[in-house]
Parts: structure tokens; C-alpha cells; sequence
DNA sequence: AATATAAAAGAGACCGGTCTCTTTGGCTTT
DNA sequence: AAAGCCAAAGAGACCGGTCTCTTTTATATT
């Protein structure tokens, strides 16, 4: 039977004063480091703490001062290689700067998001990090915000809101591959993206509600309409958001007579499925169909051929929205800032010249 | 200038008690949904909370009931898409029941971990899901077990600590390969980890503290020694926890006269680095060179040739240790389970006989 | 109508810290 | 030696809920 220090449950300033011989507040003072003890006493209640294995309550400290040193943070899947590296990003400021972080998967759903706003609310964090999934619906984070909670938004900003955003040029990317791809003589270039609509269908970028994939889609159009290929609106699908849904598109808009030369894939997701498409369907990428993805994921450099993608700065996008939050978390107040980070489109070699 | 609500600088019990005109008490029994109250107060009370906007305290709450509605999740880096995945399990199962995760990366240092350990004790998280960084180092834990904190290990187990544990056949696993990889006529068949020694390099499996790993090791060096094969030892390397280490590693490995014939890569983050390797060096998969990696990330049916490998179950992995968690927490008490799941080889294309 | 019984509401302690305000004690100052 | 001052320690309220215990009110019983 060994049970060497005595099973604590739950030991509390009272007891390490008593057990001390000092006051509550006196030892208080020297295990919460504030206030002036002399060295004598402080070490007699630092004993008296290890001997009893104190450990402190961060909620009834919270309780007084107000501050949980917690930050809420939502996002759409933290599966999702994007997500997972700017939540690294978020998590090692975080750390750094001495919070932690409570982590919640919204899904995509915006029910989903307002029941993870209410709960971290609830749980009194110091700051929020979403990455909205509408955002034409954010009634609750403007709520949370106006409250004075602290709120930084990640990759998805909205014109509504009036606070510290981050996200990547998407709009200015999705030009440039567009451009090149026109350049190339491509007419029929499909955008695909997981984004959904009510009648899973695109009828304008209006109808996009993640503000990084509006940006992207009409940066898309506005290439195609400048270079006069017209009714592109046809092109762009929308719903493809597991890769059983992305097989399903794909596979019908490769098999169809008036199939696409080119496709942009939203995410390294669809990327990947497109990939595995024309391969079941005996398609050569280039030869047969260009393909260009968003998100510079760690395999795309591996496949035959390696994928010509949009590399964002997913780490620095995360590691940015944690910063601008711990500047408002330790009161530096003033403007909001909207921060844009720039991508850049790595070269490989699945795109071609459109085929005759 | 609009305004609406009354800039909510924190409604409490008492504020909404006395809006309705009645006590303290019995706003809270109709606020927290517990005792009896008539429905003519039920519905004062209600109105009042709904018009002063009144937001629960979860950390008051916790503060009487001991309960935090939090567990705390230690994994070694979120960016892992193995972690990301099991803690895409765990979160489903928490929010299911109620629970939010804290989640904290240990970088695979023990130290971190304790320090992550302490700061959710001091959070008072209800229960724990850890990956331990090192098995032969878990004291922090098994205090935390002891002083009664419900904990469950994640995808790594420690014969020292008698706390639910869910991990996955890694020895078995390994043998299986192995004995697939000696029957094709390998006897140069190096084994490729991220783990470290202090040395930098491997001498017996016990010098491996993580878990799965040294599992996976004494499976592999088991069916070498039964296959007459001797010294294997020396072609299990440690190290390779980054890219560029894993790089420096492989590159030199291959470039050696007395090269290896096969590779097994204990995660898919190695597995790519050597895919990427090969690449460089010119060298063909499969004939050059077998691969078998673990973990069936999902670009790894993409690539030419696609990559066999071991099909954990991971989300599961997550999954089942967030459930038995859970159940401790509702009172189930009883021996702690240790559950070992199923991994299943994916014949694809990256191995073959040996070369002559 | 009088009593028993249960339901509804109130009063106030409590959780474990922080923090203000007050008291004590040692040391300087002239 | 008396006054003045500041550091050190103590007393107790407070944060915002929960919960026990007590009192009041409504309903049932004969």
C-alpha cells in the first residue's frame, strides 16, 4: 500500500495557510504572486503548498479577475489539413502568449456556429478566433463582439463586421491561374468548390456565403468575361462537399460531351478526388484535362504529375489572427486591421495547352 | 447610433431575480433548470433573462458543482493529419455528450506535456485524453490518474499506468508486412521512425518510449530474427521528426553502397518525404525500392505507383478513447479497458520482389 | 372548517480564489 | 522617548452561480 502524498482532494488556500500558520490572504499572496510577504513567511507557505501538493484553481481565479486565459476558437473541420495548420499556428501563439485554447468543429453549419459561440461564451473566454461559415449570417458574432469579446476572423472576413480579419488574396490568385489557363486556350474551365447552395446549384457569386470562395469565384468570372468567354456561371459547381459528392460531379462533368479542359479545385480535397477521377476514368492530366488546386498540400508534389497549385500561407494565416487577438487581449485598442496575405501559384506541371 | 440591448457587461442571477420580481434563488432554480418553480414565474423569470439578455456563467456554475463540462486533449501536433483525424473523433464524441475540448500540443516533449498537463489540472478539466510522448516517463500521469481524474491514453499505452487505454495491433501490423516484405526476398529492409534516441541512434526496442512505435519495432525485428535475418538493429532509424531530417536521412541511406531494398515509414508524413526522395535520386518504386508506410492518408492511392500501406483506424482510434472517457465521467466504474483495434493492410502497388 | 401534506418561494451559506481595507509591528527621525 | 512612516500580515467582502434549510402558500383529506 503505498499512497506516499495524501490523495489531494482538493487542496485550497486555506489549508496551505493553516497548515502555514498565516492568513488566507497572506498566503494567497505568495502562491498567487502578488502583493508584499516577507521572505520568511514566503517560504514557510511555499513548504507548507508542496508538502500538501497544492494546486491552484484557475476557475475561482477566473471567477475574481475576469479572465479565463482561454480562447475560443471555431472552425469548419479540423480534419481538414487547412484548418488543422492554422489552428497549429493559432495554438503555438497562443501558448506562447499564455492561453489556451478551446477547440470546436462547426461543420460548415452555421446552427452549429451560433451553439459554439453560446457555449464558449458561456465558458467566459477571453477571445474568439471563427472562421465564419456564412458570412451573410452573422448576426451572433457581431452579438459577441459588440459585447466587447475580443474577435478575430480567420480566412473569411465580412464587410458587416467590423473587426480583425486575416485572410489570403483569394480573389487576386484566382485570377492569375484563370488567366493562365485562358492563355492557354482553355474555354471551359470548371471552378469547383464544397461551398453549397440552397438548390445546389450557381447562379451568381452573390449566392457563395464563404466570403474566400466569393472572392475566388468572382475573380474567376471577371478573368473570363474580360478574356469574352461568356455564360461561365455554367462552370462553376458548387456542393462538392465530401469526396463522395466530388465523385459524383466529377465523374458526370468528365463524361458528358461538352466536358471541361480545365479545372480549378477549391481545396486539396477536390483536388485529390478530380486526381483519382481521371485516373478511373483513363483521363491523362495534363493531355487530357489541366488541373489546378487551392492549398499547397504536402502530396501534391508527389503525384504523376505533381499538381500546379495556389500556395497559401495556412500557418501564418492562423499564427496572425492569434497575434492580432493577443494585442487586443492585453488592451492595445484602436482600429480593426484586415490583413491580407499574399499567395503565390506554384508551378508544376498538370496544366497544358487546352487540347484540340 | 444604435444600441439595442443594453451593452450586456455581464447579467447575473440576481439582476434577472430582481427584474421579475422574486429572489435570487428562484430565478436560478428556473435559469438552471433545476427544483420546482410555478409556471407564472417560470415565464416572468424567463422574459426578464431574454429582455436583460442574460448569459450563463459556465465557470460560477463550475464552481459549485466541481464540474467543468471540459477535457483536456494532449496529442503530439495537431498538424499530423493522424492526430488531426483522432481529435476529429474525440471532438465528435465530446460535443455529443456535452463536453468541449482543450486541446494542447506536446511536440512529442515530455516536458511540454507535464506543463500542459498542469495548466488543464488547474483548468479543472473533468477528464483527460492523452498521447504520451514517452512511456518510460508518465509519473505526471499517473498522479493525475490517482487524485481520481478520469484519463484515458490515446493510440499509446504504458503497462505502468492502469487507466483505459485504446491503441491499435501496431506489433501484428508490423509482423505482417515484415513477413511480407522477407518472403519477397528482402533482407535489407530498413524501418524509419520519427522517435528519438538520445544518441540519435537505435540500439534495442526499449530504447523506444513511444508506445505504438516500440511495438511496431519488436513486431518487425521479431520476424527478421525468425527469418534467419541478424543485426537488423542496425537498420532501424530514429530521428526523423521533420521533413527536413527525414530528407538528410533517407538521401544518405540510399546513397550508401549497402542500400536498403525496402523501406517501412512509421507515419505517412516519412512515407512522403522518401516518395520524394526517390524521386530525386531517380530511383523507381517499386523496383528499386519497396515502401510500406503506415497511416492511409488518402493521397497515398494518388501517386505512381500508389503506396501500400497499414489502414489504422484512426477516427476510431479517437473515437473510443473519447467514449470510455465519457463513460467514466457518468459514474461507469469497473477495471480500466484496454482496447486494441484492428489495422488492415492495403495491397497497392509500391512493393515488390527484391531487386537481384 | 380544521388539519395534514406537498409545492413554491426565500434566505443565506458556500465554492476557492482575489482584493480592499484595517491593523500590527519594526525602524527611522528629531 | 514620542511621533511618524512604511512594510507585513490579517479580516472579510466579493465574483456568480448552486444548494440546503426554512418559511410561506396552495391543495388535499376527513
Amino acid at each position: 500500500m503505498d499512497q506516499s502524498p495524501p490523495r489531494n482532494t482538493s487542496v485550497t488556500v486555506a489549508d496551505v495557510a493553516h497548515k502555514a500558520g498565516v492568513s488566507k490572504a497572506t498566503a494567497a499572496r505568495v502562491l498567487g504572486g502578488y502583493g508584499t510577504v516577507s521572505d520568511r513567511v514566503r517560504e514557510a507557505v511555499t513548504a507548507a503548498a508542496r508538502a500538501l501538493d497544492y494546486r491552484p484553481n484557475e476557475l475561482a481565479r477566473s471567477m475574481t479577475t475576469g479572465r479565463s486565459g482561454t480562447i475560443g476558437v471555431v472552425v469548419g473541420d479540423i480534419e481538414n489539413p487547412f484548418f488543422s495548420l492554422a489552428v497549429r499556428g493559432i495554438t503555438d501563439v497562443a501558448r506562447q502568449a499564455g492561453f489556451t485554447v478551446i477547440l470546436i468543429n462547426s461543420g460548415e453549419d452555421v446552427g452549429a456556429e451560433k451553439a459554439a459561440i453560446r457555449t464558449l461564451l458561456a465558458k467566459r473566454v477571453d477571445g474568439l478566433i471563427v472562421s465564419p461559415a456564412k458570412e451573410s449570417d452573422v448576426e451572433h458574432l457581431r452579438e459577441a463582439a459588440r459585447s466587447g469579446l475580443p474577435l478575430a476572423l480567420l480566412d473569411r472576413g465580412s464587410d458587416a463586421l467590423d473587426v480583425d480579419t486575416v485572410i489570403a488574396d483569394d480573389r487576386h490568385a484566382a485570377e492569375g491561374i484563370t488567366r493562365r489557363l485562358v492563355s492557354l486556350g482553355h474555354h471551359r474551365i470548371a471552378y469547383l468548390t464544397a461551398c453549397d447552395t440552397p438548390d445546389h446549384r450557381f447562379h451568381a457569386a452573390g449566392d457563395i456565403n464563404t466570403g474566400s470562395v466569393r472572392r475566388r469565384i468572382e475573380g474567376f468570372l471577371g478573368v473570363c468575361r474580360e478574356a469574352g468567354l461568356i455564360g461561365m456561371e455554367d462552370w462553376v459547381h458548387v456542393g462538392a462537399a465530401t469526396p463522395e459528392q466530388t465523385h459524383r460531379i466529377v465523374t458526370a462533368m468528365l463524361q458528358s460531351a461538352h466536358r471541361p479542359t480545365a479545372i480549378i479545385a477549391s481545396d486539396s480535397v477536390i483536388g485529390l478526388e478530380v486526381f483519382k477521377v481521371c485516373r478511373d476514368l483513363g483521363l491523362s492530366i495534363p493531355d487530357d484535362l489541366s488541373l489546378v488546386s487551392f492549398h499547397d498540400a504536402d502530396w501534391t508534389s508527389v503525384t504523376t504529375p505533381p499538381v500546379t497549385v495556389v500556395r497559401q500561407p495556412v500557418y501564418g494565416l492562423g499564427e496572425t489572427a492569434a497575434k492580432l487577438l493577443v494585442e487586443r487581449l492585453n488592451g492595445k485598442g484602436g482600429e480593426a486591421s484586415r490583413i491580407v496575405l499574399r499567395t503565390e501559384v506554384v508551378d508544376r506541371a498538370s496544366i497544358a495547352d487546352a487540347p484540340v
